[in-house]
DNA sequence: CGGGCTTAGTTGTAGTGTCAACCAAGGCGG
DNA sequence: CCGCCTTGGTTGACACTACAACTAAGCCCG
């Protein structure tokens, strides 16, 4: 094994606050979320993923690369969701072997609820204390990051 | 309520790209650290976190503040570092309520042998792919975020 | 057209995190 | 010095995630 290459102390400094900042954030959001609408954040992200996609349908396959999870996790969390009446499942007629996750009247008046108090939690504690530049450095650095952490780009980000 | 102030969409690519790094990092890091050392990356947090400290100890109540976790899910993993060896428990003689945790040799041990394929890591996903300039504005940034998330500063990172 | 590989998805289980309830010690006002 | 509030910490029940095993359908190739 090779000489570990150890941190520089701005790197150091950097990466303790980033770690913080990835601990502390998933609980923000999601207790807001869970107070307010009785959702997790995942939850709410896959219902909005949905929201978005044509009929608000999307096979589970590409659901499970919009928000990022892996497809165990979001059977559980669909089938969740349908006990809940948000979500609908059906056989898609083109594969037999594939499944569509359709958001229901619903789940989409429950994502068109619950948004306004999220984006506000958002900008509370993300986009507000942040300047023009600071968002425009987030969004370079978290894309540069994103190649690495994402390099088949499932995600949705770079879409737009 | 008053009208929902909706992101613009710089705000909003920013921001989405924040959140698939939130989403995925935290699994980047405890795969590595679970792969290589069987231990999560909180478990490893906590350990290094005593490393550091004077006499490889600290009371349950500042040691949650440095893993900037909660007391009731510190003490469950204090439980499990414990069975394994890795940190001893012992009542604080200057409060009878309080309790000290210690790192134990083991656990310094593991630490120790733990920290470069983790450091490893850091450097392949985050570090490295970022320029000196980029690491100077997330440390920036992460500083402000922190600011809110984080009002009473109970995080370590700031003490340097 | 039939055996074997790949893809799509579900399910069970075991491990973690969260939350609320609880206990015990300190501290403070009457 | 005794009730009561606060602080420090543990525990147990429940919810969520990860991983592995499994089913079923498509696909390819002899």
């Amino acid at each position: 094994m090779t000489e570990t290459r150890w941190l520089t102390p701005e790197q150091l400094r950097a990466w303790k606050k980033f770690v913080a900042v990835v601990e502390i954030l998933p609980g923000v959001l999601d207790s807001q979320l869970q107070r307010d609408a009785e959702v997790t954040h995942f939850e709410y992200f896959t219902m909005a993923m949905l929201s978005e996609a044509p009929a608000r349908t999307l096979r589970m396959t590409s659901l499970a690369s919009a928000t990022n999870s892996t497809l165990p996790r979001l059977s559980h969390v669909v089938s969740r969701l349908e006990k809940r009446g948000y979500v609908d499942r059906a056989p898609c007629p083109d594969d037999r072997r594939a499944t569509n996750a359709t958001l229901t009247e619903a789940g989409w008046q429950k994502v068109v609820a619950t948004a306004p108090g999220h984006v506000e939690t958002v900008r509370d504690n993300v986009i507000d204390p942040l300047s023009a530049a600071d968002i425009a450095d987030l969004d370079r650095i978290m894309g540069e990051l994103l190649r690495t952490l994402d390099p088949e780009n499932r995600f949705r980000a770079n879409d737009e």
